[in-house]
RNA sequence: UGGGGGAUCGUCUAGUGGCAGGACGGCUGACUCUGGAUCAGCUAGCCUAGGUUCGAAUCCUAGUCCCCCAGCCA
């Protein structure tokens, strides 16, 4: 192959990287990633991000990624977490073959790690108080001091970790820290704690350990024992990457390379794990599946599909500034692939009853319509017609405003695949001058949605048949927060005042067509004119339909109704 | 008054001394039995000030602004 560009995803600063390290030869020729989630919460579209990434490169240059679950805190991890991880990368399109790793499978070998260190003089017991520690830490302008623990002979640093291990201590009471310097302006080196005694039960090793190692000792150390070429984080971590490099260094292992990218951050939501959590603990949204949930789980039960998730990976790049992705580009990329895929069908979300004064009482027709226009090989079916109809009451004004195609009095409209109807009468409720009922006559000539004599109308309407359409629940799901970036608050705010109060409405007396009655949980609908809607996994039941909004179409109407009323 | 990073259309992102390009959004128009889709066009940007150079988003100098770091979290 040549080297012209015929990389299926667009350049970044870490395939440029990569491209240097092949070229010279760095490692062999190997291209070796890892994602590694820690399992203390769901997976959300900033992982997907990374998942892409990671997975994507791998792909790219032929190489390999691990799944490597991060598991190093057990008073915060779940299996809960690791089988919803598992399911989401793979539903994601990943395969990590028979690469599945836990951090807490090195813990053997890391406990010798840390004991080489002691003897090398390079690691310490420290027995000041979590309090004493932070105080001796100093701060961002200020040295930190030396821990008068500091000098310990490795004999003692032995017995003391040894006795660390063997649960002799109670948690806080000592810490293995490395020996590094506490006047270093980078924080992160002022003898950073590597081993911390925590008496909880590991979901994997249960209680075969009471001392756990740190993120910063522990992750270096995996991805060089599982041959890692690039380790690729978020930013946040390149002050760790001195420490990443002098584990690695003073234990004279294999040593991978730190790249950090910024992570992602979606305009209207949040992507923290703990504001994530806060939304589900304290009852803000239904679960971590909840479909306005950011998660992958959310995104999933709200209709988006893999495909478009990878496609909006692409489109975002890698870089290392920080940013803001607007939304809009997430719903492109799901309308994009939806509209190629979704079978069309009609729908119902607010009816109004709609009579066809001079459509015989008691007959029916079956009326051809195609599946999707985008794709003549799914099909056609056929949808009952008949004298009642539902339609949309959007599409109906009785003092329509200028530029408004739909029905109103007096005009002509054609129903999708029907026939050209026209408004004769109006029917209200007495009492509260609600519109209850439009009456319309119907042209015979017209069956299928053409006129003979070539006259055309302004608006095409979507219906259902009162007779035949099937009842359904339909969940409007909307931008869950109200403001473009919900972490950008005033002082004595929080996130949680900018929640968008319509970001769930819920439609209990919507119609659908008959061919909907078999819809399966999860499967994927245009509505015509609406939007992309899917059959709630949940709570969507045979006899009682439930679907939630994917996305709505764009709407030309709705930006010009708008701008008049400005 | 420490250290580490980063600034390119409204948003995201290319560019690596040689015409600032793409995508999303927005705005026109064409087409249309979905006001969808599609197609065509337009819109709009190099943080600032100096310097080097025939030529600077790119190199140099000095600023400005933004992000991250003081967990026994990751």
């Amino acid at each position: 192959m040549s080297k012209e560009k015929e990389s299926v995803t667009p350049p970044n600063f870490i395939k440029d990287i990569i491209e240097e390290d092949l070229k010279s030869g760095k490692y062999g020729g190997r291209v070796h990633t890892r994602f590694p989630p820690e399992p203390n919460g769901y997976l959300h579209i900033g992982h997907a991000k990374s998942i892409c990434l990671n997975f994507g490169l791998a792909q790219e240059y032929g190489g390999l990624c691990n799944l490597r679950f991060d598991d190093t805190n057990p008073a915060k991890e779940d299996v809960e977490y690791v089988e919803s991880i598992k399911a989401d990368v793979a539903w994601l399109g990943f395969d990590w073959g028979e690469r599945l790793f836990y951090a807490s499978d090195y813990f053997d070998r890391l406990h010798q790690y840390a004991v080489e260190l002691i003897k090398k003089g390079k690691a310490y017991v420290d027995s000041l108080s979590p309090e004493e520690i932070r105080q001796y830490r100093g701060t961002l302008t200020e040295p930190g001091k030396d821990s008068p623990y500091r000098n310990r002979s490795v004999e003692e640093n032995l017995d003391l970790f040894q006795r660390m291990r063997a649960g002799e201590f109670d948690e806080g009471q000592c810490v293995l820290r490395a020996k590094i310097d506490m006047a270093s302006p980078n924080l992160n080196l002022r003898d950073p704690v590597i081993y911390r005694i925590k008496k909880a039960a590991h979901h994997r090793t249960g209680d075969k350990w009471c001392i756990y190692p740190m993120y910063d000792f522990a992750h270096c150390l995996s991805d060089s024992m599982e041959g890692i070429t690039h380790s690729i984080c978020t930013l946040e971590f390149e002050d760790h990457r001195p420490l990443y490099d002098w584990f690695l260094d003073e234990l004279g292992v294999y040593h991978p390379q730190q790249i950090e990218f910024a992570r992602l951050n979606l305009s209207y939501t949040v992507l923290s794990k703990r504001k994530l959590n806060q939304l589900v603990q304290e009852g803000h949204v239904s679960g971590w599946d909840d479909p306005r949930m950011p998660t992958l789980s959310g995104l999933r039960r709200r209709g988006y599909t893999p495909e478009a998730i990878r496609t909006f990976c692409d489109k975002i790049g890698v870089a290392k500034r920080d940013s803001l992705v607007d939304v809009a580009l997430l719903e492109h990329c799901i309308r994009e692939d939806l509209n190629k895929r979704a079978p069309r069908v009609m729908g119902v979300l607010r009816p109004l009853k709609m009579v066809l004064v001079n459509y015989p009482e008691d007959q029916v027709e079956e009326l051809e319509a195609v599946n999707n226009p985008e794709d003549p090989s799914m099909g056609k079916r056929r949808v009952p017609f008949c004298r009642e109809l539902y339609i949309e009451r959007d599409d109906f004004r009785e003092d329509p405003p200028k530029k408004y195609f739909r029905l109103a009095p007096g005009r002509e409209v054609r129903l999708r695949y029907g026939y050209y109807v026209r408004c004769v009468d109006v029917v209200k409720d007495p009492d509260s001058g609600e519109i209850t009922e439009v009456h319309c006559t119907y042209d015979p000539a017209t069956r299928g949605g053409w006129s003979p004599d070539g006259r055309k109308v302004k608006g095409t309407i979507h219906w259902v048949s009162a007779r035949h359409a099937v009842p359904a629940q339909v969940r409007l799901y909307d931008r869950l927060f109200t403001r473009e970036d919900p972490n950008d608050v005033e002082e004595s705010q929080t996130f949680l005042d900018f929640i968008n109060p319509q970001s769930l409405v819920v439609l209990n007396e919507c119609w659908v067509e008959p061919s909907l009655k078999e819809a399966q949980p999860g499967a994927r609908y245009q509505f015509e004119r609406l939007g992309y809607f899917c059959v709630d996994s949940r709570d969507s039941a045979p006899d009682r339909l439930v679907f939630n909004r994917t996305v709505p179409l764009r709407d030309t109407w709705a930006k010009i109704e708008k701008a008049m009323k400005k």
